[in-house]
RNA sequence: UGGGGCGUAGCCAAGUGGUAAGGCAUCGGGUUUUGAUCCCGUGAUCGCAGGUUCGAUCCCUGCCGCCCCAACCA
């Protein structure tokens, strides 16, 4: 992988940046310590890609370091599956967190130890009360909450109640822990907000050991106090949590003082990229699963032959602000074409195959051509491409009764095959259905490797390859997931799927040196876009990305 | 009707008391053995209304709109 475009620069400025660089030069913090938080209950997706490039990258800039830590405090929807997705995602990405691998289940113990001390100073308590009758004592939006009944346990009740909620004595739901701050406040997490609750469920990383389970937060705030986080990014809804963030940092006498700071998260159009959404779509198997090409997981956009480098660009093109919007998909599709026109070697293949049969080519023989690998970079060296009588062109690039604006093959038309020879369409095989099924064409010997020396000209130049040394292979051309902009909310999403997302070409037609393509590699198909070999099935070619195509839209226009 | 956040071209956005960067998209044009790439060109009464000021997108006031919050999720 290139690594040579970080998608960071030192040149990059944003408020968070603004004020990291503000703190440091005001020797508020030596150093700069940042973390990626995930919760490890489903894959990464493209929005968490910002994230992770803004903490990383906030620290690689300021010579600082980056947590990888997963916030798994909840152990009924946590799998060790997904912790291990997301550290390779990440280190895909092209991130290193070194040695600062860490878990919020770490801190147990000592969260533990710190929900206690608040119960003696008398900053928490046990209550009893039921979800549904906490809910309505919670009040709303408008109106203020009542106390719980039990909120006036006397320290040592609490203490004792919730030693014995930590024993298991009490089945799950019967108790949970609670701050005691203020029924009445506007913001709706300040009206005593739960910090454990009793989950008889064992934990990947602890096992049996706890049945009673911080929430993110008695968790959050503590883990970046514990490892001495200067800048907690998050995401703005989180924004109403940080009055609580800062409480319980102050109630608990935190070893450091870590400072929340909220941007906003990243909305892609025409994708689902909530963890909900994905989960769905995955369960209910209307994908192929976590790293299904359609989907915007990082997973995902590996298999669909997407470079790393490319959504680093896109991230960095992004700009980190409050306030939130949508970016086009058109951005990041922008991002991948750039880096894979650099990159991406050519060849070429057929997808949707039509025989051409050249009658004047001697029957029985053949020829090697020599094919640039990359036409505008020279030093990706070329390759030999054999050429023979019958030959496969793309359908599209055929039309009995052409408009004046297709400048491809028709009959009687002359183009030039890429890098091989001028040839001339003279007559058309039909089946009984009246579909063309062969062009019988001649072909000009004296146009070998594509210049006529009589200096006449074709407008158009197909691709092609010989049918007798083509390499078969299935190719899936992708599409957006989603018709809208914006899929609806609610299960209505669903409705909103693009039925046309997956397109499968059983039978198409590869030029020979394609058979070697390593998986997960990215080519160019001339003419076509941009595909890789799948990582999982050796004859399966993905499409990442058509090429933009100006003839589609004069097409389109009639 | 409570609390928090946000409103600069179709999209993402920079910016600042002196008259609006950039990228993406779009639409024109040029080059081209990929109708690709590349190269040129193309768009803004800065949410609205008042006010302060010689002058406001930037300051003040009011209004409007959008997003988030009432899980023992994160």
């Amino acid at each position: 992988m290139n690594d040579e475009t970080t998608g960071a620069e030192d040149s990059t400025r944003d408020f968070i940046r603004d004020i990291v660089r503000e703190d440091l030069g005001a020797g508020r913090h030596t150093s700069v310590v940042t973390r990626f938080p995930p919760e490890p209950n489903g894959y990464l997706h493209i929005g968490h890609a910002k994230s992770i490039c803004l903490n990383f990258g906030v620290a690689q800039e300021f010579g600082g370091r980056c947590h990888l830590r997963f916030d798994d405090t909840n152990p009924t929807r946590e799998e060790q599956e997904f912790v291990e997705a997301i550290k390779e995602d990440v280190s895909w990405l092209g991130f290193d967190w070194g040695e600062h691998l860490y878990y919020a289940s770490d801190y147990f113990e000592q969260l533990y130890q710190w929900a206690e001390g608040l119960i003696e100073a008398g900053k928490a308590y046990v209550d009893d009360l039921p979800v549904d009758e906490m809910r309505a004592y919670r009040g709303t939006l408008t109106e203020a909450g009542r106390n719980s009944p039990y909120r006036d346990r006397e320290a040592a009740e609490n203490l004792a109640l919730f030693r014995a909620m930590r024993a298991g004595e009490f089945p799950d739901g019967a108790r949970v822990l609670r701050a005691k701050i203020d029924m009445a406040a506007g913001n709706m997490n300040m009206r005593d907000p739960v910090l454990y609750r009793i989950l008889h469920s064992p934990h990947p990383r602890t096992g049996t050991d706890w049945c009673i389970y911080p929430n993110y937060d008695f968790a959050h705030g503590q883990s970046d106090a514990i490892e001495a986080i200067t800048h907690s990014l998050c995401t703005l809804e989180f924004a109403d949590h940080r009055p609580l963030y800062e409480w319980l940092l102050e109630s608990i006498d935190a070893p450091a003082r870590p400072k929340q700071y909220e941007f906003s998260r990243l909305n892609l159009s025409h994708a689902a990229l909530s963890k909900r959404r994905l989960t769905q779509l995955v369960e209910e198997g209307r994908v192929s699963g976590w790293d299904d090409p359609r989907l915007p997981t990082i997973s995902g956009l590996r298999r669909r032959g997407v470079p790393a480098a490319a959504i680093r660009d896109f991230i960095s093109r992004l700009a980190i602000t409050k306030s939130d919007g949508l970016v086009e998909m058109a951005m990041l599709e922008h991002c991948i074409r750039e880096l894979l026109n650099v990159e991406a070697p050519r060849r070429m293949a057929v997808l949707r195959p039509l025989k051409v049969v050249i009658e004047n080519y001697p029957d029985g023989e053949g020829e090697m051509l020599v094919a640039q690998n990359h036409p505008g970079n020279p030093d990706m060296g070329s390759r030999e491409v054999p050429f023979s009588r019958e030959l496969y062109i793309e359908r599209d690039d055929f039309m009995e009764d052409p408009p004046k604006k297709f400048f491809r093959l028709g009959p009687g038309r002359e183009v030039r095959l890429r890098y091989a020879y001028f040839i001339t369409c003279q007559e058309i095989i039909k089946d009984a259905s009246g579909e063309v099924v062969e062009l019988r064409c001649t072909y000009d010997p004296e146009t070998r490797g594509g210049n006529a020396p009589d200096g006449r000209k074709v407008k158009g130049t197909i691709h092609w390859v010989s049918a007798a040394h083509a390499v078969g292979a299935e190719v899936r051309l992708y599409e957006n997931l989603f018709n809208s902009e914006e899929p609806p909310g609610g299960d209505e999403f669903l409705a909103d799927l693009n039925p046309a997302s997956l397109e499968t070409l059983p039978q198409a037609w590869l030029e020979p040196d394609l058979a070697t393509l390593a998986p997960g590699q990215t080519v160019q198909f001339e003419r076509l876009g941009y595909f890789c070999r799948d990582l999982g099935e050796a004859t399966v070619f993905n499409r990442t990305l058509g090429l933009r195509d100006s003839w589609a839209k004069i097409k389109g226009k009639g």
